[in-house]
DNA sequence: GCTTCATTTTCAGCTGGCTGTCAGCAAATC
DNA sequence: GATTTGCTGACAGCCAGCTGAAAATGAAGC
């Protein structure tokens, strides 16, 4: 897929470029708004990641003038926490989902491969694990065909189980998935949400190893 | 090892399934893309053979649509000798290697062991001691196929056997690895854990040569 | 602004299984 | 039989992990 990344920091910028790279998709990376201009100009991008806060101007204003000239591309507002009203100003703008900083880059090649996905008008896989329905994309779970709604860290986490079906995870690196930037818990965050999933999912679909970590889905399960 | 072989073609199918199931896999195969995704929707295999060439649609785009969806499973190409761009699409779309038909079968064995070991999803290879499986990475014993759980500190002394099957250990050895530092162990502990272990792997699992220590797997046995 | 609701994080208390110790017994060696 | 060495069941202390609840944070409505 072509992809336009619009932002100016530099770290941040190569950390995208080259995740996106790594799902296979084609980046242009613009530093400012003008080069974004002309990189809209030549190519028909099929996905946008915009930074709104930018030295030479408003994002805001590239997005509004994007979709007033027509353009259906879907974009992706990246911005930091404390700018809420930008963000909603933003989807109001016509963006088609945000991230906020500091995201996890699992969660924005979700994020990407939903929207891309929205706009193709594919549906989303299922994955079958056990009784488990699982759309990794879509972010939703089933059991026995029965809907089980979780929030943001609840399906950070039951992700992470999810990809790696029976394979022991431990503490540490479920800790690295859900605060991957700077990650500093001080407490048992991970146990709590564990307890937590597994009062949602059921008790008997998050196995405990003491001292290891934890197992999803059952030992010698079949599928 | 639970194999998709997605193929139209029956002689090269009975073929490829033969193999495979010589090797000591499980296959299903579909001889369409819908069938294919219908397998893929319930169970969750370990790696899938995958023809590009099918009568019912673009293999590649099964292969797509498989990877936006999460899923990790290593995908190995079937491919005719003149279809290049088809294979090289392939690999970007995220396939794990490919084979040219008409191909080798021992080949394919290969390619498929070579592939498995590199899954992220089984990576730990499996130590054959005897009946014992052993996955010295993911901690975990099976004696005849059935698994073992053992504590931490069973775990311990039960590596260290692992690690050197056959050969002599004393209990010096065996108490420095369990308290590695200041080791101030006062009574026989480690008896008490060969006993434990004994109990869970099978009182012969474990030799005691008076005296001098500990041997772990028969004597003359092979591997 | 304030208020309310949902989510996230922290904390303290609890619990069950793990661990280390010992005493008494069994086996081997002399 | 005496001595030495290894085995095992029992038990108390302890710690990893679980849980409920409260505090902090954030989102949304007024």
């Amino acid at each position: 897929m072509r992809v336009l990344l619009v932002e100016d920091d530099p770290t941040l910028g190569m950390a995208v470029r080259d995740q996106m790279a790594a799902d296979g998709h084609t980046v242009d990376w613009a530093k400012r708004l003008d080069d974004a201009d002309a990189c809209c100009a030549t190519i028909a991008y099929e996905l946008i990641l915009l930074d709104l806060m930018l030295p030479d101007g408003r994002g805001l204003d590239f997005l509004k003038s994007l979709r007033t000239s027509g353009a259906v591309t879907p974009v992706i507002i990246l911005t930091a926490r404390d700018q809420i009203s930008d963000r909603i100003a933003g989807l109001n703008a016509g963006a088609d989902d945000y991230l906020v900083k500091p995201f996890d880059l699992f969660e924005l090649s979700a994020r990407v491969g939903a929207v891309a996905r929205r706009y193709t008008g594919n549906p989303n896989p299922r994955l079958k694990l056990g009784d488990f329905s699982v759309d990794l994309a879509g972010r939703s779970v089933e059991r026995d065909g029965k809907a089980i709604t979780l929030t943001a860290r609840e399906w950070s986490l039951f992700e992470a189980f999810a990809q790696r079906p029976r394979a022991l995870i431990s503490k540490a690196q479920l800790e690295e998935r859900l605060y991957s930037f700077d990650a500093e818990v001080e407490s048992n965050t991970i146990e709590v949400y564990i307890g937590r999933l597994r009062k949602k999912l059921g008790h008997d679909a998050i196995e405990t190893v003491r001292g290891m970590g934890y197992r999803f889905g059952r030992q010698g399960e079949e599928t």
